[in-house]
DNA sequence: TTCACCAAAAGTGTATACACTTTTTTAATT
DNA sequence: AATTAAAAAAGTGTATACACTTTTGGTGAA
């Protein structure tokens, strides 16, 4: 069962979504996407079922799936979430940290700094949220991993959504900052640091713009 | 989309498994479940598909649906992410304590300290679990209430796997103490039980345990 | 023009068909 | 009796068919 095809549409509409080629709001046709990935619709309702789950999409009985346009609130509780999971996974980070872990860390942070230069917004996003990701990863704690994975998915949707334009390189920033205190062992700093960056990323979110829906086909070519 | 009736299959094995009528490493035949909740295939394998992603079954491909086995290391990295969660939403839910919100928990215990009495496991299990849900429910982040659940009926599973008799008393008396430190608005303390709560239930599983698997029309009749 | 209404088109929800894989059974050989 | 091989049975994976719902587009009346 979980055929790979399955995944492989999963991908590649988590990408177009999370990279913000398919607008919230979109309209998602199964027969449209069907034809696109040369699949039948069972395949397609597959894996739009598995986005619902992860909240990418939202599936309106006998209506469709449209790419999801997450509100305000829901932001507001997905990064409560994040700084109760991300305070306690800073702490468990140091608790067990190795120079190689930190490497990964620092290494990860030089790629941000080179990405920042760059006009590639959703490159940014994705780079920034994997800062998280690694680190949860490093943990060696694979629900925690794949929790925070799912959580972060989410918040590039919003951060796409809402973010300014000039809050990634303050995030890219901190991160190197959280790293300094990372390699210091001072876990009281991280942890403040993590905090901190935390409440700017969903400070700095704009609740109140609007975004055009696309087309599907061009999107995805 | 997301018809009701595959939500209800989806229940129905949730509460099966989740109250061991189903043990780990059972079959789950889509044809027979079809036969069963008088349906097609079709609805039987998405709700199979859900349960997979709760992690409460496992899909191997073209071999079928199995009642999950989580191991010792599933199970611990479980609780590391619920202890993790739980900590701050104690904290939540100090900060924005009523008294309102305080019975609802006080109910709970006393209805606990009642089902302790009776001989029926599951029923206890899941008591014990819910304490916990409602807790992340009071809060109101939706988010994060959703996010426990799941944690928590990975975690139904493994305790009935693992936990050991005596261990449910012990729960109920712990629950019992949280509450009362946060009537104190103790956020310390409360904490602090809430922490070490997860630890001792998590000490309590005996890990050198084996099931037998067993015949899925008995156990959802 | 605008609204209401109806028919056609498009789309979703479920069942079923069929190819392909795994498991079980049977039969034959040592 | 134990082992292997082949055949049959059972089961999964994907496509397709069809009923039913929503959307769209158009026609006529106010």
């Amino acid at each position: 069962m979980e055929s790979s095809t399955t995944h492989q549409i999963v991908e590649a509409l988590t990408r177009a979504i999370v990279e913000h080629r398919l607008h919230p709001g979109t309209k998602l046709a199964e027969q449209k996407l069907a034809d696109h990935f040369g699949v039948s619709r069972t395949l397609v309702r597959q894996a739009l079922f598995q986005l619902s789950q992860n909240r990418l999409i939202t599936l309106e009985p006998a209506r469709g799936a449209f790419v999801a346009a997450p509100t305000a609130t829901e932001a507001r509780q997905v990064f409560a979430v994040r700084r109760m999971l991300e305070a306690e996974m800073t702490r468990a980070f140091i608790r067990d940290v190795t120079p190689a872990r930190l490497k990964v860390l620092k290494d990860h942070v030089a790629q941000e700094k080179k990405a920042m230069q760059s006009n590639n917004a959703s490159e940014r996003v994705e780079l920034l949220g994997d800062f998280h990701v690694r680190m949860a990863e490093l943990t060696g704690n694979d629900v925690l991993a794949r929790m925070l994975g799912e959580l972060i998915s989410r918040c590039s949707l919003i951060t796409l959504m809402y973010q300014s334009a000039t809050a990634a390189q303050h995030s890219a920033d901190e991160h190197a900052d959280i790293v300094k205190a990372l390699v210091a062992r001072d876990e009281a700093t991280a942890v403040r640091l993590m905090t901190e960056h935390l409440l700017h990323v969903e400070e700095n979110l704009v609740f109140d713009r609007k975004l055009p829906t696309n087309d599907i086909a061009l999107a995805l070519s």
